[in-house]
DNA sequence: TTGTACGCGTTATCAT
DNA sequence: ATGATAACGCGTACAA
């Protein structure tokens, strides 16, 4: 392996002058700055990232954890928060976590490791930061996405997220105003879920304000949010409560399990019953019939994270909520009754 | 920042015995062990990987690099390598690459700041081997999933792939068996993907075993792996060459793509066109129709490559070019003529 | 502008 | 079984 002191030896230098050149730095005569350079390209040489983080604070690095490795719209926002970050000269290193595993937990493990000057968590669930965030926040600046932290009021962990209580009404208004009124949901479970838990009190909003029944025993199905459990639900569903005409799924994913599991009992959609899907991934414009879904704007999710993890990362540690809008994207999955 | 000294000191041990236990090994005694520990837990200290590294050779840790952001093959393949790998002790650092990156390039680049002891490619081109690999294969083993870098002959660079020629056989066979002699197909360009070169390869001996017709630039739409992609070419192939009864796409994404640009042009499948997809992704199963697709076994790959990168790492640098089965799974989007 | 020297947290070697 | 101590490669006061 070759080493700073290597080149430093061959090039005529001392360790210090050579370390200030891959630095980048400019208390180095030009002439100096060249011939150093010229050693280190010949050797291909780069610094050990290691003895250099064991000496430096920041290792210009964002941690970006992703909760569960099927998401569609997390994998999306990967793309997009990586494109945002690497274009501030920041590196980003992306770990996937299981989803039930508690993400704060092993943010705390893994921000020894990598050492970031900030963290990105792709869903997460507040109770964890309440209870078990010692370092995150404190030593290292994280931002959440899709989920909201608001109320958690500890310095530099801030969050951008839809309003997911607005998401599930409009879903749920929009069943409403085509004339469905019996009305099941698909979802996660609303104890383990703050995402689940909000879309569903979005929900009996919807429904409270129109007098519409709701009884969590037979029109509420909760499961993982994934193909597999969408299918599942959606036969659950109309097995407990025949006369549904309509259901609400809290995710895409789910409402294309759904989809097909309605499509194996032979009900027609939308002729016999409407479905709405929820986060507006790319594949819900694909389906048969296209999905009416709520569309969360990946976009502004990732820029305006990344620009509030940078303001941490300089050192303001003010948190703020933000809340992007989420808006009806209509597709063929839903009947005017 | 807690260190080992802290725990040493508040246990009443030297850090060596104390490194020995976080180490985990066996020539510290059970009492020792247990009361070091136990102070180790009460103020979750784990090691700083840094300083680790900077004393060890190896870093233990495994980069995957995944080219491109939204293949559900590969996002379910990240899934397996990761347990697969961290079964073995060794940790995951997944990095993306855009689709038409030199993942070659950027793993010389990587592996400098990460120092893995091992490399996973994740979709690669054999081509950018040939050229650009120095330290790949030389100071880092590698194996390369899903495309095959028989021929190579580089020592610690292997391949673990499905018959990709193969593959396209069985599915274009399959559209023959079923009495379809007008076949387009929806691909990569073989210029560039080895995969579609394989492919198309695969295609066009199925062809010509029956006498039946290809060309070209009527049966042949060259394009991205992607929804979008495979929605436009559904379109050009089918304005292009009306008579089509069958297509097959290299992808179950395009094929999905496709399948909504069919139901957009009130073309039935399989009712008027079957359709063919590739990959095996879980999605598949659960489209409108099901699609009949060519099965890539992920578990096996995953099993496979990491068997094969632990034994480089091991220093045993002798190459192995392994090839998985693929075999068609029959759904319900290919009708028999 | 350049160099000297120390320490970052850990593991390995060698004693005991 | 346990401890003392010397590296590992680098950054950075501080000195020159």
């Amino acid at each position: 392996m070759i080493t700073i002191k290597d080149i430093a030896r061959e090039a005529g230098f001392s360790v210090s002058t050579v370390s200030r050149v891959v630095g980048g730095r400019r208390d180095v005569s030009p002439a100096t700055a060249k011939s150093i350079q010229a050693v280190i390209d010949r050797h291909h040489f780069s610094v050990n990232r290691s003895a250099r983080n064991l000496k430096r604070a920041d290792t210009h690095t964002v941690l970006i954890l992703v909760k569960g490795h099927s998401n569609m719209l997390f994998a999306a926002m990967i793309e997009h928060v990586q494109s945002e970050v690497r274009a501030t000269g920041n590196s980003t290193v992306v770990q996937y976590l299981d989803e039930d595993e508690n993400e704060v937990e092993a943010a705390e493990r893994l921000v020894t490791d990598v050492k970031p000057s900030g963290v990105f968590f792709l869903g997460a669930n507040a109770d964890h930061f309440h209870s078990h965030a010692a370092r995150i926040g404190t030593a290292f600046p994280a931002v959440v996405l899709t989920n909201s932290m608001e109320g958690l009021g500890k310095p530099a962990i801030s969050s951008v997220s839809t309003d997911d209580a607005l998401g599930a009404r409009l879903a749920v208004e929009h069943l409403i105003a085509c004339g469905h009124r019996q009305i099941g949901v698909i979802g996660g479970n609303p104890q383990l879920s703050t995402t689940s838990r909000l879309r569903l009190r979005g929900v009996t909003q919807a429904l409270a304000a129109h007098r519409l029944p709701f009884a969590a025993d037979s029109h509420y199905a909760a499961t993982r949010y994934s193909l597999e459990c969408g299918y599942r639900c959606a036969g659950q569903l109309l097995e407990r409560c025949p006369e549904l005409t309509a259901i609400y799924a809290m995710s895409d994913i789910m409402a294309i399990g759904a989809l097909r599991a309605l499509g194996d009992l032979g009900v027609g959609v939308p002729g016999q019953v409407s479905l709405v899907g929820h986060d507006g991934v790319e594949l819900s414009g694909y389906t048969l019939p296209r999905l009416t879904t709520i569309v969360q704007p990946q976009l502004d999710l990732a820029a305006s994270g990344t620009k509030i993890l940078l303001r941490h990362i300089a050192g303001d540690g003010k948190p703020s909520y933000e809340t992007v809008g989420a808006s009806l994207r209509e597709g063929e999955s839903v009947r005017r009754a």
